[in-house]
DNA sequence: CATGAATGAGAGTTCATTCAT
DNA sequence: GATGAATGAACTCTCATTCAT
C-alpha cells in the first residue's frame, strides 16, 4: 500500500469517525461509510472488511490524538492542582462536543465483543485514567495540596463520575454549568480538610 | 383486549426483556423476540409493531418493578443514613446482576431517539434519582447526620457515579469490592466534617 | 411445514432440476432458481439455504424416481438377458434425453465436495450399478445364458462404459446409433463363447 | 510480442493449468489466476481476457505435450499389442495423477460452450483416440494378433471405458488395481478367440 | 509493458411486514 | 386472535474490468 493509499485510509477513518459519532456502532453499515466517503462499495473493502475493523481503526487514531494533546499541555503544568485542572479542562472540552462523542459507539462495540474479551481497549483506557489520577492525587497529597485517605479509591471515584458524565452527555445531554458544578465538587473534595 | 391477551402481552414483555439485556437494543430484531417467545411472527405484531414499542413497554414495566421494591423497603428506614443505605444496597444488587442489565440497551435506545427528544425517560429517571438523593441528603443535613454544602450538587455527583458504574458494569465488568469501595467513599463524604 | 409447503418444496426441486440440467451445478445461482420458480428471493430461502442443499434434494428425488421405474419393469423380466435388456433400455432412454441430464452437474457437485468426502452419492450409485450388473451376470452365467470369467470385472467394465457414455452425451453429444452399437458389443461380449 | 512476453505467457498458462486442475473450470476466477501467478490484475489482462481464453490456451498446450510423449514412445513399438500396451500405459499414468487432471474442467468448459458448438476439442480428441485405436486394432486383426468383428465399435468401446475412467478418477477416485483389471479385460477381449 | 487502486454489477442473505387462512 | 408462508427492501461481500501512472 503506497503513500497515497495511506492517506486515503486516513481519510476513510476520519469520515467513518463522523458516522460512528452520529449513529453509534451497531447502526452503521458499510454502505453508510461508503456514502459518507463518496467512494465505491468495493473501494471501501480495499481498506476495511467490516465496520468492526473500521471502528478499531477509529479508536486507535482517537487514542493517538488524545495522547498528543494531553502530553503537550501537561508539560507546562507545575503543581498537582495544575495537572488536575488541565486534565479536567480537557475532559470538559470532550464532554461538550457531544456531537463528536464516540462514547455510545464505544460501549456498543465492547458490549458486542464481550464473548472473547479481547484487548478491551475501553477497560485499558479506564485503568489508564485511574492510574494518572491516582498518581496526580498522590503527588498532591505528598506536597500538601490535596487531602485523601485512599488516593486509589478517590481516583476511581473521579473516573466513575467522568464515565457517568460521558454517557450522560450522549444520552440525555449535559450542560456546561452541570460539568462545572461536578468538577468543582471534585476539586473541593480533594482540597478539603480531612 | 381481553384478560388472556393482557397476560400474553406481559409474557412477551418479559421474554423481550431478556433479549434486550442480552443483546442491547439495536441488535434485537423482531425475529429474535418471536423466537424467544416461541410465538408466530404475525402473533407478535398483534401486540407490538416494532422493537421500539417493545422496548418502551419493557422500560415501563421495569420502572414499576423498581418503585414497588424500593417503596416497600424505604417505609422501614428510620434515619437518612438508613435510607441511603437501602438505596445503595438496591443499586448494588442491580449492578451485580450484570447479565440482566438493560443499561446498554437503554442508552442505545435514547441515543437513537435523540432527534425527536421525546419523553426521554432516561433523563426523567436520572432526575428522579437526583431528587430522591437530594431530598434524603437535605434531611440528613437537617438532623445533623450528613454534612453537605450543596446537597443538589452532591446528589448529582452520586447519581453520576452510579451512572458510571452502570455503564462500566456492562462494558468492562465490575467487582463487588469495587462497588463497596465506591459506596464507602460516598458515605464517608456525606458524613465527613465539612 | 404443512401439506402445502411440501408441495411447494417439491415444485421448487422440480424447477431447480431443470436449471441444474441446463447449466450444471456451479453456474447455478439462487437467483436463477428464484427466477425459474417465479417466487421471491426470500421465499426460496424458506426451503433451501444454498444451491448445494437444493442439489442434494434434486439428487434424492432423482434416486427415488429411478428406483420406482426400474423396480417395476424388472418384475416382469424373466431371464438374465431380459433383465439386462431392460436395464440397457432404461440407460438408453436416459442417455438420449440429454437436455435433462444431471451428469455434469453431479460431477461438478462431487468434485467440489471432495474435501470432506461426505456420503459420496455418486460413488454409491456407481457401486450399486456394479452390484446389480454383477448379480445379473452371475445369474446368467449359472443358467448358461452368459459367459464370463470374472463377473465383477465385467460388471465394472460395463458400468465404466455407461459412465463414459453419460459424460460423452453431455459434453459432445451421442447418437442413438452409437448407443446401440455399444450395447450390442456388451451383449455379444456376454453371450460370446469364452 | 517479444521473446520475454512469450515466456511470461507460457508461465501464466502453466500456473493456470494448476488452478484449473484444482478447481475445475467454472470455479476459477481471474483473481485466482492472478494470485497463483503472483502478477498484477492488469498484467494478466495483457495476455488473456477471460478464464475461457486462458483455458483454451491450457488445452492447446496440453494437446501438444501429449503428442510429443506418445509419438516418441510409439516409434519404438513393434507389434499391435506393443502399441496397445504403450497406449494403455500412458493412459494409466494419466489416470493416476488425479491431482493434475483437467477432466472435470474440460467437461465443464465444453458443457458451457454447447450453444455455439465451436471447435469442440473434446470431441476431436475423442475421435482421434478412436481413430488411433481403430487403426491399431485393424492392424492387429490383419496380422492375427487380435480378433475383432467390428474394429470401429471395439475402438469406441475402449474409448468409452477410458472416458468413464477419467471422470470416475476425478469424482470418486480410482485405484491402480481397478485400472489394471479394466485394462486386462480390454486386452483379453481383443485377443480372445471370436 | 506492468501495476494495483477504483468502480460497479450482481450474488448471497436476513428480516420487517403483510395477509390469506 | 393466531399462524406462518411470502414478499421485497436493504446489506454484505466478491470480482471482472478499466485506467491513470
Amino acid at each position: 500500500m503506497g503513500e497515497k493509499s495511506i492517506q486515503k485510509k486516513e481519510y476513510i477513518v476520519d469520515k467513518a469517525r463522523d458516522v460512528f459519532a452520529r449513529k453509534g456502532f451497531r447502526a452503521v453499515t458499510m454502505k453508510d461509510v461508503v456514502e459518507e466517503c463518496d467512494i465505491s462499495r468495493g473501494g471501501l473493502y480495499l481498506y476495511f472488511n467490516s465496520t468492526r475493523e473500521l471502528f478499531e481503526a477509529v479508536l486507535e487514531k482517537e487514542a493517538d490524538k488524545q495522547d498528543e494533546t494531553v502530553t503537550q499541555e501537561l508539560k507546562e503544568a507545575k503543581t498537582a492542582s495544575d495537572v488536575m485542572a488541565v486534565f479536567l479542562k480537557e475532559q470538559k472540552k470532550e464532554l461538550l462536543r457531544k456531537k463528536d462523542s464516540l462514547a455510545i459507539a464505544t460501549y456498543e462495540f465492547y458490549f458486542e465483543s464481550q464473548g472473547p474479551k479481547k484487548d478491551n481497549r475501553i477497560k485499558k483506557q479506564f485503568d489508564d485514567e485511574v492510574k494518572v489520577l491516582e498518581y496526580t492525587i498522590k503527588g498532591g497529597v505528598e506536597n500538601g495540596e490535596f487531602n485523601a485517605d485512599d488516593p486509589k479509591a478517590m481516583a476511581r471515584s473521579i473516573a466513575m463520575v467522568l464515565e457517568g458524565m460521558r454517557i450522560t452527555a450522549c444520552s440525555m445531554g449535559i450542560t456546561e454549568e452541570m460539568i462545572n458544578s461536578q468538577f468543582l465538587m471534585i476539586m473541593k473534595n480533594l482540597i478539603k480538610e480531612g
